[in-house]
RNA sequence: GCCGAUGUAGCUCAGGGGUAGAGCGCAUCCUUGGUAAGGAUGAGGUCAUGAGUUCAAUUCCCAUCAUCGGCUCCA
């Protein structure tokens, strides 16, 4: 088994995840060591491990980088490694860190320092590198043994945008280089998998210059898949008793005062539209929920009315940064499954639960097994960024909290991932490449009912305001079906019901046959991808298939004459099936993707 | 918006100061009882856009736009 020996005197297993860090953290300071070389009087910022690697961010005085020159930085790292230094640690006061710091003229460090204790700053030394660190570092530095720097990108000091811009190196390290091969390799396998990739293969959707930044259009086969998603979702949403409504795309900005948009992201959004004549002023809808809060209010609502979930299908559109833009997963115009639950305070704990079933059931459904339940409360240190009374968002923390810890989900809590007018629930899900995205969310909101004054008689004839519940199962269609895409790598048996499928018109001779292959596939529940380079046929049962099955059929004369057709996996000869047989052989062949 | 990279046929990409190439795909025809096949012919590109340097630019410089990897943001 493959040990590292660290600092703290311990020998533990690269397949040890802290080990990793520590390792690539370690690298971190190598990379630095190496810049230093390279570039004399580079000041740096932190350079902390994340998921897989580390990086850097270094201020290089003005001068500029490009991937072009990470080469270099590379072969002086492996260089270095190969020195055989070690790390040393060193307990230093505040004062002689400040000294130190001040002197090499590195204001990042000093300004890290300044918020240390004194007593608990220590240095570490690799080579002829020293830097502030906490630790522990791996011991030898020739354990590192293969190195790849990734990229290089802008950061801000402190993530703030308002500081220093610097520049951030990305990389990554091994003990041994054929797990660098490895990795990239994984990479390249994994790039195949973007959705945005298959989304133009198998032509779901495309975008426009023309039509706008991150406004998706989808083709005919990804509108297909869309109606099948949300016909899915809409069944077993009238099952659960929602109630479907429908409102506009924009709406009075009297509308987002109310709610408290405006106010928020009046400034950050898509800018007021004015009718010609009178003036009025309008905007688009960055959500639905003011209007569904304005179709509760327009009746008197009792006690017995609750709990009301009003579910819509509806597309908003939010002003997102040109550079953040990202294939279906960051859009500016978009698809909610959104639905508003109103109901009476007793009765939220059940209702959220059944949201929280609701969205198991979604998930679990479309294999989406792999996910991270995350708690997003307000930062605390920063509750002005939130509407409404600390008691109404304690209240709504408590619920979400219990509600999870009831239904036993695993969760992780983030502060300051609140919705500004709520505590959320947010499922996370990992693309290809492993970046988290938010798909499915809950929200508790005791705060917009109360902006909407929005009432209901109760037992006693008195009057009183209902909760609200926001939730999403899929969050939006775009960026769920870009997930789903990466996770199933394009092969969607189950989104399929017999019901979709549609004969075309198939020509000439082999049109009985393919009637009786379409038909055989339609009843089948999955559908295959058949193909076929010359034949008409394989085209044609290929256009009702919106499946990639990792099965090319190749249906030629004699095959039809014999009632059967030869099947060829990837590459290889897989035999010859009659219709049974094929369809037989498509449903086990579907069965096992699913399995892996 | 910020930092870095990229932008050549439908797709994947090569090339390079003198007005363009490959594979796959596509079209027509031929061949083929193992076939995501073989053969022939053919249609596709003002080399992202605009300005500049040059006798000459798709190739160099600049700007713009779009895309990609990050940062910030994400109701």
């Amino acid at each position: 088994m493959l040990t590292i020996a660290f600092t703290d005197g311990t020998v533990r297993p690269w397949d040890d995840a802290e080990a990793k860090k520590i390792f690539w953290h370690s690298s971190a300071h190598l990379m630095a060591e190496a810049l230093e070389a390279i570039y004399p009087g580079v000041k740096f910022g932190v350079g902390p491990a994340v998921e897989t690697g580390f990086y850097y961010d270094v201020d290089l005085g003005g001068r500029q980088i490009s991937e072009s020159d990470l080469k270099a930085v590379e072969q002086k790292m492996i260089e270095l490694a190969r020195t055989k230094e070690t790390f040393e640690r060193k307990e230093v006061s505040k004062a002689d860190a400040m000294a130190y710091f001040t002197e090499k003229g590195d204001k990042y460090k000093c300004e890290l320092i300044e918020d240390l204790e004194d007593g608990t700053i220590s240095f570490y030394t690799n080579g002829a590198f020293t830097d502030l660190c906490r630790g522990p570092h791996i011991k030898h530095v020739d354990d590192i043994k293969a190195v790849k720097l990734t990229s290089i990108a802008g950061a801000y000091w402190k993530g703030d945008q308002e500081r220093e811009q610097l520049t951030r190196i990305y990389g990554v390290t091994f003990p041994k280089k054929s797990m660098l091969d490895e990795y990239l390799k994984m990479l390249e396998e994994a790039k195949k998998r973007d959705h945005r990739k298959l989304g133009k293969e198998m032509e779901l959707f495309t975008f426009s210059s023309r039509v706008g930044l991150g406004l998706p259009l989808w083709l005919p086969r990804g509108a297909v898949m869309r109606n099948i998603l949300e016909n899915f979702l809409r069944k077993k949403q009238a099952e659960l008793g929602y109630l479907p409504v429908v409102t506009p795309h924009i709406g009075n900005v009297d509308l987002y005062r109310t709610s408290g948009h405006l106010a928020k992201y009046g400034k950050d959004s898509f800018q007021i539209i004015k009718t010609p004549q009178e003036g009025e002023e309008y905007m688009l809808k960055p959500m639905n929920c003011p209007h569904h809060c304005e179709i509760y209010r327009s009746a008197p609502r009792s006690y017995r009315d609750l709990p009301l979930r009003f579910a819509e299908f509806g597309t908003v559109y939010r002003y997102e940064q040109s550079g953040e833009l990202h294939g279906l997963t960051r859009v500016r115009g978009f698809t909610q499954d959104d639905a508003h639950l109103f109901c009476r305070p007793d009765q939220l704990q059940e209702e959220f639960e059944k949201v929280i079933d609701l969205i198991l059931y979604v998930f679990k459904t479309l294999k989406m097994t792999d996910y991270m339940a995350q708690i997003s409360l307000r930062d605390p240190a920063n509750k002005t960024k939130y509407i409404g009374s600390d008691e109404n968002w304690e209240k709504a923390e408590k619920a979400i909290i219990d509600a999870a810890h009831k239904k036993g989900l695993k969760t992780v809590v983030e502060l300051g991932e609140a919705a500004f007018y709520g505590p959320k629930l947010d499922f996370m899900v990992k693309d290809a490449i492993g970046r988290k995205w938010q798909l499915g969310t809950i929200q508790v909101d005791y705060n917009l009912p109360e902006r909407f004054e929005l009432e209901y008689v109760d037992v006693d004839g008195s009057k009183s305001r209902p909760v609200m519940i926001h939730r999403a199962p899929f969050g939006s269609i775009e960026r769920f079906t870009a997930v789903v895409l990466e996770h199933t790598a394009g092969h969607l048996p189950i989104w399929l019901s017999p019901d979709q499928v549609k004969i075309l018109p198939i020509s000439e001779k082999y049109a009985d046959y393919a009637e009786k292959v379409c038909e055989l596939l339609k009843n089948s529940e999955i559908r295959a991808s058949v193909d076929s380079r010359n034949e008409t046929l394989g085209k044609r049962i290929r256009e009702i298939s919106l499946l990639r099955v990792p099965i090319i059929a190749i249906v030629g004369e004699k095959e039809v004459s014999e009632n059967s057709v030869s099947v060829r996996r990837e590459g290889v000869d897989a035999g010859s099936y009659s219709l049974d047989q094929f369809v037989q052989y498509i449903n086990s062949a579907v069965a096992e993707e699913l399995k892996n």
